[in-house]
DNA sequence: TCTTAATAAGTGATTGCACACTTACTAACT
DNA sequence: AGTTAGTAAGTGTGCAATCACTTATTAAGA
């Protein structure tokens, strides 16, 4: 077999990127290092060359996540109900661009046994919901919703975002995530308009 | 060791029993013949007396969880939003008793590989919808909600079912899904009512 | 500017373990 | 005595990880 060497760095990142795309098309349980190798191109044994554990390349998978995630600011002028809308927008857009995320994040398999996964999604949950919070409670204050509860409807957000893109996920994204999606977020704020 | 035979009926309950705890436990991938048989208390040779291989045991454990539903019916006269919340909370109470709904049903892994459970999922889902979407509807033809789209109501309601249970059966079910549940739905809800 | 030593990136073969499933035998009920 | 529910000890497979070894790339000394 004709070798075809390549650097460290850029061959741990060709790793990374076909772990995820094994992970979203087989599950991360389905995904060996065997079938890792054969779609870098690469034999079974130099994958443990450039990652000491299989563990080790779900880190990286985490880690690659978090870096590409897209950053959540946006300028603060606009109302927030239009950053709301654009966080959410994007968020799905990032989803379908990077299916391997809710066949990591949602994987029992690896939260059961992946301690820094489980820390990570937990914080990424939190601060989530913090952020929508104080979005829905601004929008309150400058009365562009009615008085409702902002920590229940930032829940319901998540819920609404995790609930879809597992369940495209699970249906081999059969639908339109980003459309179905923002159609349901919009309904939902129909909802509370002020009177 | 001391022999505990059983009638293979008994045996073979015992069996389903305890691999619908393993499979909420430790998640469907992670269930072994091995520590089925410890968890039941016979050997691992013995389960293959009882089924003849590892996927009969997951057709029966689904055949339980259809079985054990709660029918989906009440008395009619009450009014449609009344029926809602009911079924609703009843669901929610039926996952907390058997949390090893979400545990399989949001599994890729049995997703990927077991037709038949797709399939009941889908049809499960569908029918929900359905139903909601008739609630919703009726609620709104006798004026106690206002003018919405009953479709993306039902699809937000879902949406919310379905996001909350995986999110407690992940976090390892820390918090009170049937209060949390009700609450988020009661608060949707509240964003319909006539004016 | 050619050797040449050092290092980096690969390979095939193997190990050891966990798994689903099988076989040959055995004790308990009727 | 015959059937049934069990066991102990296997089999073969697939897996992550390791091993001894090879080839490509880089850099230093002449």
């Amino acid at each position: 077999m004709t070798r075809q060497r390549k650097p460290a760095a850029e061959r741990k990142e060709q790793i990374v990127d076909e772990a995820m795309r094994l992970a979203a098309e087989l599950g991360p349980d389905r995904m060996t290092t065997q079938k890792l190798a054969d779609a870098v191109g690469i034999s079974q044994a130099a994958i443990f060359r450039h990652f000491p554990s299989k563990k080790e390349i779900w880190q990286a998978v985490a880690a690659r996540i978090g870096s590409t995630m897209p950053a959540k600011i946006m300028q603060s002028d606009a109302p927030a109900m239009e950053r709301l809308r654009a966080i959410v927008a994007r968020q799905f857009a990032f989803i379908v661009k990077t299916p391997a995320i809710p066949a990591i994040l949602y994987s029992r398999e690896l939260h059961a046994e992946n301690e820094a996964l489980r820390e990570k999604f937990a914080t990424m949950q939190a601060r989530r919901h913090a952020l929508f919070t104080s979005l829905f409670q601004s929008a309150i204050d400058v009365g562009d919703l009615k008085e409702i509860n902002a920590e229940d409807a930032a829940a319901l957000t998540l819920a609404l975002i995790q609930g879809l893109s597992m369940r495209w996920s699970l249906e081999q994204r059969r639908f339109d995530l980003v459309a179905e999606g923002t159609r349901l977020l919009e309904f939902q704020l129909s909802g509370y308009a002020a009177a």
